[in-house]
DNA sequence: TGCCAGGCCGGGT
DNA sequence: ACCCGGCATGGC
């Protein structure tokens, strides 16, 4: 439905191709760009539909102010993790995600990172989507970049270069997108949060929503793409 | 100068 | 099961 009609073999090959291609046009990008797992899995929450370097005044102001512990977000009031967190957008809904976290995250979990981490993922995903305010997209950024489990982060940059390269069709939804690539790679963190992070950077250098500068980017031969899985 | 950025929720069909 | 309006700052 949500992916080509296309057959599951040379589709394989296709996806196996665009990483290889964007690693040796770009490298490694060695993320996510975080100094801690905490320190990511606020990231997570305030990029929600936010540009990053907004996301990195913020996490800049929760440093300065030393907040960035999951014991300091919970007991902030609102009003006050609101004004720290003000460029990054979206501040009282995100003030207010970033407590359920918190709240989430000491309860189960007493705020440690190897506690959570040593859960399995097919446990970790629900729990996480029990968040009000995590949604797919945050949940498996937090479980793939904070954790390290073998899970494909699904983004708008994955979604809109897939489509525009007709692997995808428009309506795709975020479970068939990921089935798509759990599909035809082999489970791994490394690979799958650099394949993550190439699209990403792709998606930011030439395939924004308005102005796409497809003349520049290593994936603009469209044969490279789908001539020989279509 | 508008448009948009590494979404998600709640309420409505 | 979708679809939509709301949320908000800062960069280009």
């Amino acid at each position: 439905m949500g992916v080509s009609a296309t057959s599951a073999p040379r589709t394989k090959a296709v996806v196996r191709r665009i990483y290889r291609k964007l690693f040796s046009s770009f490298g490694p990008q060695y993320w996510w760009p975080a100094q801690t797992p905490f320190e990511v899995m606020v990231g997570a929450i305030l990029v929600q539909n936010t540009n990053w370097k907004n996301v990195e005044k913020a996490i800049a102001r929760l440093k300065a102010k030393k907040v960035l512990t999951p014991r300091k977000l919970h007991v902030l009031s609102l009003r006050q993790l609101a004004r720290y967190i003000r460029p990054a957008g979206y501040f009282n809904v995100k003030a207010r995600r970033l407590k359920n976290f918190a709240a989430f995250f000491i309860a189960r979990y007493s705020g440690s990172v190897a506690r959570m981490r040593a859960q399995p993922l097919e446990s970790l995903r629900p729990q996480l989507l029990t968040v009000n305010g995590i949604g797919e997209e945050t949940a498996d950024s937090i479980l793939l970049y904070a954790l390290e489990k073998p899970i494909f982060v699904i983004d708008a940059y994955t979604k809109r270069i897939f489509i525009r390269h007709k692997i995808f069709q428009p309506n795709i939804t975020y479970q068939k997108a990921q089935e798509f690539f759990h599909g035809r790679l082999r489970p791994s963190v490394t690979l799958y949060n650099e394949y993550h992070a190439l699209l990403v950077h792709t998606g930011k250098t030439f395939c924004q929503a308005s102005s796409v500068r497809c003349a520049q980017c290593p994936l603009r031969e469209a044969a490279f793409f789908y001539a020989d899985a279509l």
